[in-house]
DNA sequence: CGTCTGATTGGCAGAGACTGCCAAATCTCC
DNA sequence: GGAGATTTGGCAGTCTCTGCCAATCAGACG
């Protein structure tokens, strides 16, 4: 690893850092070849420490969890569907607005195979599927000021938004799930739209 | 279990059966109080093995996991559900029939004192929000088909029965995280009931 | 009543995820 | 090249959970 000294480069700090990235990155590959090679119970951390070349204890100073190694990169989802929510123009609705969040997210998805193979590890673990739902959870709960803030102001309904804000996310999984169910055939935000008017009607 | 030479009693049977339910509810009551006092977190097996006069080899085999120390008692949560869509009449709509399930489900609920103190445990311990949310979400699939079979023939849209049955639930979530909030103000149906109409407005 | 059978229990060892602690290696800066 | 800061690795330990085997206990049979 070692570069030698070299210059800066473009983007940021140190080179070290970008060591350090390389390092994460490997370790990330490696687990996820192994998670849908053996799948997710059946791989240890020590076997993924051992052919990433670090040590368990490294392993878990860049990745707090096992669950994280697969879950981490939702964090990147998380904060992009707020921040679109939130630059929604003031005149979109809550549902127009939640709507754009998840279509921004989808578009983190490197392409169908990927999205595909991660998703169905996801939902056919049941330890992962649990934690994928409670930082859902957690999600939710960041939104709902921010489509609060979107409702028509002349009757305030308690907890209106927060059932709508479940219900948007309840669609999009019922649509994930659907896509997944039949091989990823079709568009997720397709299945989506269909879903929230079969429950609008 | 062999029911031996049977009984004949009606619910009863060999009246060792009997020490056994009365074992589970002495190791069922120590752990909810150990976790409403401490934490769930903070409490261990071997506390409530101990405390509770058994083994910690023995409470495994009565509850095979810490988290079904709570989630446990959702089983019954979980065929009622099913049941009560199922024995709902034939002209009843998804919807109508979803409903009458969640309502008779709250009826489960001793009280509205325990009802909280349970609700207030699971919603706040990240690790039992999940198991819980993973448990729904095998209800969901299982209650998939009931639902479909209610749905107009008419237009067979892909997904649209996941999508109807998630968004029940999400709204009968987001009731009880309402009334949760409002400390157990109000009736968790009619808050499902201003949710879905929020929602399906 | 003694014994025998079958089920239950308890203790022990171990796997696996995860955390604190401390020494060694490494990078940065002077 | 050396001082200081950061990172890494290894070790020990906690906690949940499982397999295994001996000890125990309720009932059945002679």
């Amino acid at each position: 690893m070692t570069q030698g000294t070299q210059g800066q480069g473009s983007t940021t700090s140190t080179l070290w850092d970008r060591t350090r990235q390389l390092a994460a990155q490997e370790i990330l590959q490696t687990a996820l070849r192994l998670f849908t090679q053996q799948g997710y119970d059946e791989t240890t951390i020590a076997q993924i420490a051992r052919e990433a070349g670090v040590s368990q204890r490294t392993l878990f100073r860049y990745f707090g969890t096992k669950e994280d190694l697969i879950g981490g990169s939702q964090e990147r989802f998380v904060t992009l569907l707020t921040e679109t929510v939130r630059e929604q123009p003031a005149d979109a609705g809550a549902w127009e607005a939640l709507r754009a969040a998840f279509k921004a997210a989808l578009s983190l998805h490197t392409g169908p195979e990927q999205a595909l193979e991660r998703l169905r590890l996801v939902h056919h673990t049941d330890s992962l599927r649990a934690a994928y739902l409670g930082k859902r959870v957690r999600c939710q709960e960041e939104l709902l000021p921010l489509v609060e803030a979107r409702l028509a102001p002349s009757a305030p309904v308690r907890g209106q938004a927060r059932a709508i804000v479940a219900t948007a996310f309840a669609c999009f999984d019922a649509a994930t799930a659907t896509w997944l169910e039949g091989n990823g055939q079709g568009d997720i935000l397709d299945l989506y739209d269909q879903g929230l008017a079969a429950v609008r009607s």
